[in-house]
DNA sequence: TATATAATGAAACCCATG
DNA sequence: CATGGGTTTCATTATATA
């Protein structure tokens, strides 16, 4: 199956890392960790149960009141003082897992909460799915400053609970074929839901076991297997594929086989490997449990995206929050409170990824909506890509002098051949390949064929293999590939940007194709002048030829200390040569693998120098760009699962940057 | 050995049309 | 609102060639 593994525990932390400090000397120790994993697994309703664990580790900040971005520009990020900065380490579900269970929690229960103050602590716990009752209790017990403590009275709470009712963890665990055996009352169930939904979603606890039992055992069969999933912790997702994979005879445990091998191949992760669900729900939950299969149901029936509510949408025009010469320029936006540096940071990658691509890099990289903007509106070759940044937005500058915007003023000498036919004036996206010499012979013959108005079909055919290669007209009849320092030019780089040093053409053309078009990142970076005037500490991973240091430079922000992380040694020797050759007065530090770079690496360069400023980064592409036919696995795949570790680092960065002020 | 070439589709988007 | 045609896409790999 098409399962794709990533590398064993790539989330567990370096053992000298802040973090796992930070949790060894938590009162609670690894225990609590594991109990809150384990809580998590089993409340969250959607398939990505990594987030718990990785989230969980956020150095969160708790403020009071409404977590509003506006005017953050103004704060000045060296002194926090009026800042309520808490660093709640391990209990702290942040964002991500909020938002998981958010669809729950939106019916009503968290209206009624007017007897407590913070009701925005309450609605966080009302998210994990504890009920309202034991949310007060646990507040007026620990306080509402305490989350960890809350939590932990929470979990005691649950825990209590369960065994007090040892009746419903049997019935949780139907394990054969026979104990399956429900009055199958096949076709009833598309018409009814209307009216099961409307007391499916009423908040009042008046339910009781028999009649949500009488529901169970009206459902079609399949629909039970899913229900009894669902109440075991597994999500509707994981059982219904489950249920597709192994079909609908299967029985429980086939089922739940099933799952757990698929969690295991999915996740690899030694935090998860002992994480079966064991407790019981409640009827509350259980009632939950049945309103969300009633969800899935009708999202399925629509059609509709059943993986994640809320499906991030690419802007048409693709121009993010405005560019220089569309005169829209959006002033000002609200980031998350979790999203507000120090450091900024600034993410780019292909904005045709898979579906549900984004929705997962906007979750992790503290829920900022992705920026989606195309270099075609900056230079005269396409260049789909989006952007997660905390950077703001007003009072962007575009690079001067502006790049030419056609393909008549990037190529002059291309126009005496450009026939009328052919209408294009921007390049498509410049990709790592170039059409071969033999293409456009074959291309040739067969235009010299017919003179001057070849016919219709010919026509297609040459534009098709124009579009599909980028080809430019160099001479009656003749079409040819871009040259290296063409495509150097296009994306904003000197000339000779990648040139000589021992790297082959189709080297160049590879390195050329990953990076950054320099005027638009240039752009999304020039705010940086006026905040960072003495020039900035930066760290860069994934650099490649180095776009984001050639976007400062060429803005004019001085680089003091650049930590260079980048895989390939043709690169970091491009990037090496470009800083010797601009006279660059600052250091440059490269490393090679970004999983290599540790908490104690992080905190010895920031240590020397101050810490970060920047950290930048465009993770690999390989695994959700649309040419790959062979491996477009998505934000798992092998390589573009570096992802995590670009966030990984970037909230190592902010965790030390924390710790030290 | 190093480099160039050809073969390898599908997912996701746009947009006009009924 | 569905649908069908048109368009685009930071690529990988085996094989041929110099």
């Amino acid at each position: 199956m098409g399962l794709v593994t990533t590398p064993p525990s790539r989330f567990s932390l370096p053992p000298s890392s802040p973090n796992r400090r930070k949790l060894q000397e938590s009162k609670l120790g690894t225990c609590f960790v594991s109990q809150v994993l384990h809580f998590g697994y089993l409340l969250r309703i959607s398939s990505d149960f990594r987030l718990f664990g990785i989230e969980s580790f956020h150095c969160a900040r708790l403020k009071d009141g409404n977590a509003s971005g506006e005017d953050y520009e103004n704060i000045d990020w060296d002194t926090e003082d009026e800042l309520e900065i808490e660093n709640i380490g391990p209990s702290s579900c942040s964002n991500g897992v909020a938002r998981n269970v958010g669809t729950i929690v939106s019916n009503g229960e968290a209206s009624s909460s007017a007897g407590i103050s913070n009701s925005k602590l309450v609605q966080h716990f009302l998210g994990m799915g504890f009920s309202e009752e034991m949310i007060a209790k646990a507040i007026k017990e620990n306080g509402e400053t305490n989350t960890e403590s809350i939590l932990e009275s929470l979990l005691t709470y649950g825990a209590l609970a369960s065994e007090e009712s040892p009746d419903e963890l049997n019935s949780c665990h139907l394990s054969s074929p026979q104990q399956q055996q429900f009055v199958d009352n096949g076709q009833l169930s598309s018409d009814y839901d209307e009216s099961v939904l409307a007391d499916l979603s009423d908040s009042d606890d008046s339910w009781s076991g028999s009649e949500i039992a009488e529901i169970n055992s009206s459902l079609p069969e399949h629909e039970k297997a899913i229900l009894s999933l669902a109440n075991m912790g597994y999500t509707i997702e994981e059982a219904s594929a489950a249920i597709d994979r192994c079909g609908p005879e299967a029985s429980i445990a086939e089922l739940t086989d099933f799952i757990c091998a698929a969690q295991m191949a999915k996740t690899e992760d030694v935090f998860f490997e002992e994480e079966k669900p064991k407790i019981s729900l409640n009827g509350n939950l259980k009632k939950r449990k049945l309103y969300e299969l009633e969800m899935w149901k009708r999202k399925k029936r629509k059609g509709v995206q059943t993986e994640d509510d809320e499906v991030i949408r690419l802007p048409n025009p693709m121009i993010g929050f405005g560019t220089p010469t569309d005169g829209i320029v959006k002033p000002h936006r609200i980031l998350p409170e979790a999203a507000i540096g120090p450091p900024f940071f600034y993410y780019e990658n292909v904005a045709l990824a898979p579906k549900g691509v984004w929705d997962t890099i906007s979750r992790f990289l503290y829920d900022v909506e992705p920026e989606f903007v195309d270099s075609k509106y900056f230079c005269a070759a396409a260049r789909k890509r989006g952007y997660v940044h905390n950077l703001p937005i007003n009072n962007r500058f575009p690079l001067l002098p502006l790049p030419p915007r056609t393909i008549n003023d990037a190529l002059p000498l291309t126009k005496k051949w450009w026939p009328e036919w052919d209408k294009r004036t921007k390049l498509n996206c410049l990709q790592t390949v170039i059409g071969s010499a033999k293409l456009t012979d074959r291309i040739r013959k067969a235009l010299e064929k017919w003179g001057a108005d070849p016919p219709q079909h010919v026509q297609k055919y040459v534009m098709d293999e124009c579009r599909k290669w980028n080809l430019v007209w160099v001479g009656k009849n003749k079409l040819a590939p871009l040259e290296p320092d063409e495509v150097e030019m296009l994306l904003g780089f000197p000339r000779n940007h990648t040139r000589g040093g021992g790297i082959s053409r189709t080297d160049r053309y590879k390195s050329l194709g990953n990076s950054f078009q320099v005027d638009t990142v240039a752009y999304h970076l020039s705010v940086l002048k006026d905040i960072f005037p003495n020039g900035l500490n930066m760290l860069s991973l994934f650099s490649g030829i180095g776009g984001a240091e050639v976007a400062l430079h060429r803005l004019g922000i001085p680089l003091k200390n650049v930590v260079s992380v980048e895989i390939s040694e043709a690169n970091r020797d491009i990037v090496r040569s470009w800083w010797e050759q601009t006279n660059q007065k600052g250091n440059l530090i490269h490393l090679a693998d970004v999983q290599q770079l540790n908490g104690d690496r992080l905190e010895q360069f920031m240590g020397s120098f101050g810490g970060f400023d920047l950290v930048v980064g465009g993770s690999p592409c390989n695994n959700l760009a649309g040419s790959n036919r062979v491996s477009r696995d998505g934000l798992e795949g092998e390589q573009s699962s570096l992802f995590y570790d670009y966030f990984r680092i970037l909230d190592l960065v902010k965790c030390i940057i924390n710790k030290q002020q």
